[in-house]
DNA sequence: TTTGCTTTTGAACGCTTGTTCATTAAATTG
DNA sequence: CAATTTAATGAACAAGCGTTCAAAAGCAAA
């Protein structure tokens, strides 16, 4: 046997990658073979290398396209008060986070399995995820709207408290995804406002 | 060669659940050998299994140890208000999660590496600590001192929020643990009272 | 139907993995 | 000093790792 009945390049490109995501947000990117995620395909390792030059890459693609997606989708409306932006923000981050389990639980647990220069672009874009929401905290510092004496310590409060709902929450469970939002609003402004 | 001068058990034992512990934190289970771990500590990889039945069980050790040493040393003085036992409360899991920052690491990032039975036991440990901090909670709310809605998710979201601290502190930076500790307080008391 | 391209196979590569064990030597005990 | 216990070595084991590549076979165009 070699080449097999329905093969198409357009096709198992995407389902290489769905199963990487879906076997390292499993059991992690050091616990998964090569063979492992050619099985999940249906497919022998050897054909993987048609789609990627090596495992790393695989990690790397995934978890860039990743943060390029919550960078794009970010909301960042100027008109808004800074309240209401932050507000926007807060909705935002429950959601896209809820939408992508898999996706968040990688792009946080396996940054110690890239590459230096990889590590390197992907902190990068987080950071640019972080300085999104302490430009609007500064924003409402200075208008007075808010209360919060060390923005980055703040910032980062709020990204790891609201990133913390994917440890939990599950879709069709007690709580549903916009009372969730609405609690973890309350929170979030009570403890930014004065 | 076979043993070496100056070997002896109770040294390296220590030794090797020590070592077991910054590699397991710096590189991940899954990819740390048992040839690694023995470098580490100066010794062939045959000569762990003096002190360790197999690599499972050094996670495992690690992990249960952690979680034992964070329940038994959870303040817990029932003749404190519930403001005051939540501010107790904070301010201790900022001190010692800032103290083991390996032990953290692994306790949140290595529990899909254990086996099923082994996880049950760590996972136990977990639900009781936040049973603490709920319970804390749920006395507030029953005085009346404190304004909160849903107490589970408010006890997850404060303990995501105060273990995010170990992702950028460290000691000697820009802020001293004192202030971190005055400034998630400040957050937390907000976001908690009416 | 033949030709050429694309995709996959399956074997092979050298290397690493967790773990076992007979052997050896240091440490301890009598 | 001699006997025994303890602790380490280093080789070996079978299995698995990421990756490569010639050969094979489905597919598309002529």
């Amino acid at each position: 046997m070699a080449r097999t009945t329905g093969s198409h390049s357009g096709i198992t490109g995407p389902r290489v990658r769905a199963a990487a995501l879906r076997l390292f947000a499993r059991g992690g990117y050091a616990a998964v073979s090569m063979r492992a995620i050619a099985a999940e395909v249906g497919v022998q390792a050897g054909a993987l290398y048609n789609y990627t030059p090596d495992k790393q890459s695989l990690l790397f693609d995934l978890m860039q396209a990743h943060m390029t997606d919550l960078l794009a989708e970010t909301p960042c409306n100027a008109d808004r008060s800074a309240v209401q932006q932050l507000q926007d923000f807060v909705a935002f981050h429950i959601r896209f986070h809820a939408d992508r389990p898999d996706e968040v639980f990688i792009a946080y647990m396996e940054l110690r399995n890239l590459t230096e220069e990889n590590f390197a672009v992907i902190e990068r874009l987080r950071r640019d995820y972080e300085d999104r929401l302490e430009a609007i905290l500064r924003a409402g510092v200075a208008s007075g709207d808010l209360d919060v004496a060390d923005t980055k310590i703040v910032t980062l409060a709020i990204i790891a408290m609201l990133t913390g709902v994917n440890t939990w929450y599950r879709a069709g469970g007690r709580l549903s995804l916009d009372e969730v939002v609405a609690q973890y609003w309350d929170m979030v402004r009570k403890a930014v406002t004065a």
